[in-house]
DNA sequence: TAATATGGTTACCGCTCGGTTACTTTTTGT
DNA sequence: ACAAAAAGTAACCGAGCGGTAACCATATTA
């Protein structure tokens, strides 16, 4: 790895500890064992290397987007046979444990964790992140849930019900438990178990078979 | 009201907007129109501001949590005369209303929203504020709701189900549509149409009355 | 081989920060 | 009425900030 993504890995560590204006110049500089000095040959201000990290980190919310979309297809195009066939394997164990892959992915990869941390940290220092914010964290994984038991609900997995309002029910309390394992690390377990019994609980209350 | 506490108020305002280490004294001073070297005529440092600040808001969120905890008593004491019929008076719409009313004064009550919005910031400089932050407003709200639906079942109102993941569907909502009403305030209205929805369709769900 | 681009260094700049000092004005209690 | 206490001011302090200048070693390259 060269000096110029260093810099970026050291700066958004400082940074989703103790914010941007609470982090200085020599803080990002000196863990990486050069000087302060040395930082502007690759970055010409303090903003341009946050800046960086957000464009960087919207490059990979993209891809991992990108990745999320291709399993559920637009709903307003008709099901292809292909479709049927990946939805119809859907079982509520089988969502249980994607969504816990998910969130122990989120939760244990060190890029997600400071990249999220620094932007709750930084979700009121202007308009853009607060948007920036709000967009990754609450508006797209709801967008994708309601899609996603908008075809549940269509192949009878699930009982019929307002998609926004369970997309909601189901998400939320995902991310309250992750806001908690965030803030106390040391409640980790607690929460994952958490996570685990409200998505049980979730496909049993909204489960067509009884 | 004097200066101490005009004081507080603009910090308070300032730290909300941009954080403890983005405010500095004179930010706190011009404002009110005094000398920053006045502030220390009352406050021995920037950090003494800050902490009185949080003692503050402890005790008004006490006292506030106290108000709450008189309408719904301890579980493990049976229930009174009186206690039963406070909640055999109990619908969905009176719980729909008294939820609504309590996000509604959340969301437009400047000191709330401040402190909310401050703490937001805040909650990953110290355990202590990390804390802090989950025991206000998720274990405690979630605490709360878990006593109500314990009740409510009791009553016969809603559905047996497991009281814990059933306060996290219902209350986990509401702070993630208030999260969005903090972040975006133009999407006030939506967010409040969000969490009636929300609401109204939790108790459909898990009504005893069909 | 000489010129040059790269990525470092040290020393320093102007500025703002949190905080202090010395002094003045205002308020207050007797 | 007046001394004491409280609350204000301008000016200043040392430290640390983001950022720059001048310089230097090491590769690459014409």
């Amino acid at each position: 790895m060269n000096t110029k993504e260093m810099i970026l890995e050291e700066a958004l560590k400082q940074f989703s500890e103790k914010g941007y204006n609470g982090t200085s110049m020599s803080d990002i500089a000196e863990p990486l064992g050069i000087s302060k000095a040395a930082l502007y040959k690759h970055y010409k201000s303090k903003q341009e290397i946050f800046d960086k990290i957000i464009e960087e980190s919207e490059i990979k919310y993209k891809e991992v987007l990108e990745k999320l979309s291709v399993h559920y297809p637009d709903n307003s195009k008709k099901l292809s046979k292909k479709d049927v066939d990946l939805y119809s394997g859907i079982s509520a164990e089988g969502l249980c444990e994607n969504v816990l892959t998910f969130v122990r992915f989120s939760m244990n990869d060190k890029y997600s964790r400071q990249v999220r941390r620094m932007l709750t940290i930084s979700q009121y220092q202007s308009r853009e992140l607060g948007e920036m914010y709000t967009r990754r964290y609450v508006d797209a994984m709801l967008g994708y849930d309601e899609k996603l038991f908008e075809q549940l609900i269509k192949l009878g997995v699930i009982k019929k019900g307002n998609t926004q309002t369970l997309a909601a029910m189901f998400y939320a309390p995902v991310i309250m438990y992750m806001g908690i394992w965030d803030r106390e690390p040391k409640r980790a377990k607690e929460c994952e178990k958490a996570i685990k019994n409200h998505v049980e609980e979730f496909f049993m209350m909204t489960s067509n078979m009884e």
